[in-house]
RNA sequence: GCCGACGUAGCUCAGCUGGUAGAGCAGCUCACUCGUAAUGAGCAGGUCGUCCGUUCGAGUCGGAUCGUCGGCUCCA
């Protein structure tokens, strides 16, 4: 190691510092300012704490509340506070990790005697408060292994120590500190618990250590803080938003579907939801010729013979719904899956390397016998449908066809205004099927196609399933997690298990490859997703009610129902709202329905034989236009899919 | 499925330490017939998720069960 050490910053300055010194010298020799508002330090790019040394050359930056990952290492100290609280409050607690994920939340679970009410969290919270005001620094400890058995051996943490044995040997083991409290914990942390300006409790839960069902049950404390008051109330502020914008909610109050203990996790779609829903496939049912794609139906129930030969019997039988039939033994199943009856039917006929690529996509609904805990509104149900469709394919012919699938799914995201997809290649696990080098080819080919496709791609390590490398489209919602709508995966089971084979050029027999891909994944999961992207503000073309027509006085009201008729004649969705409530009363309704387009009609309508459109968007009446001009701009709209009704 | 919280009118919620239910919005009726985000009055609406128990008496206490929500796990 050398003496001396140059750390690049930001803006391209150059600091020689002796080896081993700290962000926090570094931040320093900047400026004490600077120095007393870092929270931690990245290093080449890597989080680190303030008090790491650098041990190299390296490009360094000071991380204050000015940067987007600051919060982190403010919410990350939080824990440790609410960790010493409950200790504190409850010395019989044996503390097990905390954790702060990319969300504004940070957690830590406990074994306890009781599990956590909210009296008990408002008490530690107050707790929390009083440490803060205590005012201790952050002191990070390198131990060595035994040092560190020795520490949470006299504290009585057998968590810890349990935590303590699964790092590996060549790592190095940290320790931080503040007041009284200690955690095993690589960091990083604030300087001070000053820094940390407010926290909140949030919720509590059950959990298991190491998420193991079999192991004990913890109790998880989940909670928020940032560096003041005031940017945490502006948070709580944001997750109120988010909450007006639950499809649930707008589910309900839009009249888009209703939810019932009758059937847990099966949506009931009112005509509203249903407009939505038939949209949508017919969207994805119009580019199917350009893509070369042919639809197909297959049945609901097979005898299960069907799933043994696809493997689901036995690998997924617990998620599905089994019952008798009529004939003496035989057993049926509700599909929840389309593969199986595809690849079966791919086996009914001969299959010429002419005929290929085979592309079957298939909207049936699809029956999960989902566990009860893990519904949530329509985007965890237990009967949905998908977008979804097989693809048997000469091998050679797998990269093109990666290719068009990226293609399509560009152009629906574009049309659906979904911005924000991160596509994800997940690599193979530490199990897989096949050749080490057939896996590099496929993933490397999934990688290029995706950057082809203009997407931004990040790897999922180890994260595809044993027969198949996968890609994924993540999408945030408001609330910051991520769903995976489009998905396409190579496989390299079934075509075997189902003995799939096509006659070649050569005259011989070969096995096709197989895709799997959907774009917008489970419509029902799409249709939860999309109400929380766009608040129930749908493009035009999607709009369950794309125009509401407001007849000023009764007398208005045949002119309404005119119009009504001359639009829904060329394929607009209206509505004549006649109701006798005040004007004000019904353009109020129209716009909080989300309704695009309202068009008053009144004594001046009636005799010119015109319209003024009030835009949702903009809130104000438009200029006059003839009847005829707006059926025909409507018909327009809704023919090329447009996200707006009049341009 | 597991852990926790919750379950009162279509919706949002009130109902103190047990004495058989209340508001706003929505709905219906009537009046108003209106020019771009809430007109007024009246009426109706609940076996307090369900079942069992404690009690002279339960929306309120206890148990079970169903469902919902937040997580775990799983996943489209």
């Amino acid at each position: 190691m050398s003496d001396a050490i140059t750390v690049t910053l930001p803006d391209g300055k150059q600091l020689e510092l002796a080896a081993g010194a700290t962000v926090l010298d570094v931040a320093a020799e900047i400026g004490p300012g600077l120095a007393k508002a870092a929270l931690a330090g990245k290093i080449d790019g890597q989080i680190v704490d303030l008090r790491a040394p650098i041990l190299a050359d390296a490009a360094v930056a000071i991380v204050t509340t000015k940067d987007e990952t600051g919060g982190g290492g403010i919410r990350h100290s939080a824990e440790h506070v609410m960790a010493d609280a409950v200790k504190r409050l409850f010395p019989n607690a044996q503390v097990d990790a905390g954790r702060t994920d990319h969300s504004e939340k940070f957690q830590y679970d406990f074994l306890v005697d009781e599990p956590f009410t909210p009296e008990d969290l408002e008490k530690i919270e107050k707790e929390m408060n009083k440490i803060l005001s205590e005012g201790a620094d952050f002191t990070r400890e390198v131990l060595s292994r035994a040092e560190a058995r020795a520490l949470f051996s006299s504290m009585g943490e057998e968590l810890k120590l349990s935590r303590l044995g699964d790092i590996p040997e060549d790592a190095e083991i940290t320790v931080f500190r503040h007041g009284e409290f200690a955690d095993l914990c690589r960091g990083p942390h604030v300087q001070s618990t000053k820094q940390i300006g407010a926290v909140k409790l949030l919720e509590s839960s059950g959990t298991y250590f190491r998420g193991d069902e079999s192991g004990p049950k913890l109790q998880r404390i989940y909670g928020t803080a940032f560096e003041s008051k005031k940017a945490l109330k502006s948070h709580l502020a944001r997750l109120e938003e988010a909450k007006k914008r639950d499809h649930r909610r707008v589910g309900a109050d839009l009249g888009l579907f209703h939810l019932d203990p009758l059937a847990p996790g099966s949506p009931f779609y009112l005509p509203k939801g249903m407009t939505l829903y038939n949209e949508l496939i017919r969207f994805v049912q119009d580019l199917y010729p350009k893509y070369g794609y042919n639809e197909v139906m297959t049945p609901q129930l097979f005898r299960s013979d069907l799933f043994k030969t696809s493997g689901h019997y036995d690998k997924f039988h617990d998620d599905m719904y089994w019952f008798e039939g009529s004939d003496e033994g035989e057993e049926l199943g509700v599909k929840a899956m389309n593969c199986p009856g595809h690849c079966h039917l791919f086996t009914t006929g001969l299959r010429s390397y002419r005929d290929l690529p085979i592309r079957w996509a298939e909207f049936s609904r699809l029956h999960r016998n989902e566990r009860s805990g893990t519904l949530n509104g329509i985007t965890r149900v237990r009967t949905f449908a998908q977008d979804d469709a097989h693809i048997y394919c000469e091998p050679e012919q797998v990269p093109e066809e990666i290719d068009s699938f990226f293609q399509m799914t560009a152009e629906i995201y574009d049309k659906l205004d979904v911005d924000g997809v991160e596509m994800a290649v997940s690599t193979r696990p530490d199990q897989f099927l096949g050749d080490p080098a057939d896996w590099d080819v496929a993933e490397k080919a999934l990688i290029d196609a995706v950057e082809r496709a203009g997407f931004h791609c990040h790897i999922k390590e180890k994260d595809a399933a044993f027969y198949a490398p996968k890609v994924e489209a993540d999408f945030k919602d408001v609330l910051g997690r991520a769903w995976t709508l489009a998905t396409i995966q190579i496989d390299m089971a079934m075509p075997g298990r189902f003995g799939l084979k096509y006659v070649g050029r050569d005259g011989g027999l070969h096995q096709p490859a197989m895709l799997h891909r959907a774009i917008l994944g489970s419509l029902e999961r799409f249709i939860g997703i999309y109400i929380e992207h766009t608040g129930g503000d749908f493009p035009f073309w999607l709009s369950p009610v794309q125009v509401v027509i407001l007849p000023i006085a009764d007398r208005h009201a045949p002119r309404a129902h005119e119009l009504k008729a001359a639009l829904g004649a060329k394929g607009v969705r209206a509505e004549v709202d006649d109701r006798s409530e005040t004007l004000g009363f019904r353009i109020r309704e129209g716009q909080t329905q989300k309704i695009p387009l309202t068009l008053v009609i009144g004594d001046e309508e009636v005799e010119r034989g015109t319209v003024s459109p009030r835009l949702r968007k903009s809130k104000q009446a438009n200029d006059a236009m003839s009847v005829e001009a707006l059926v025909e701009a409507l018909a327009l709209a809704n023919a090329e899919r447009r996200k707006a009704p009049l341009d």
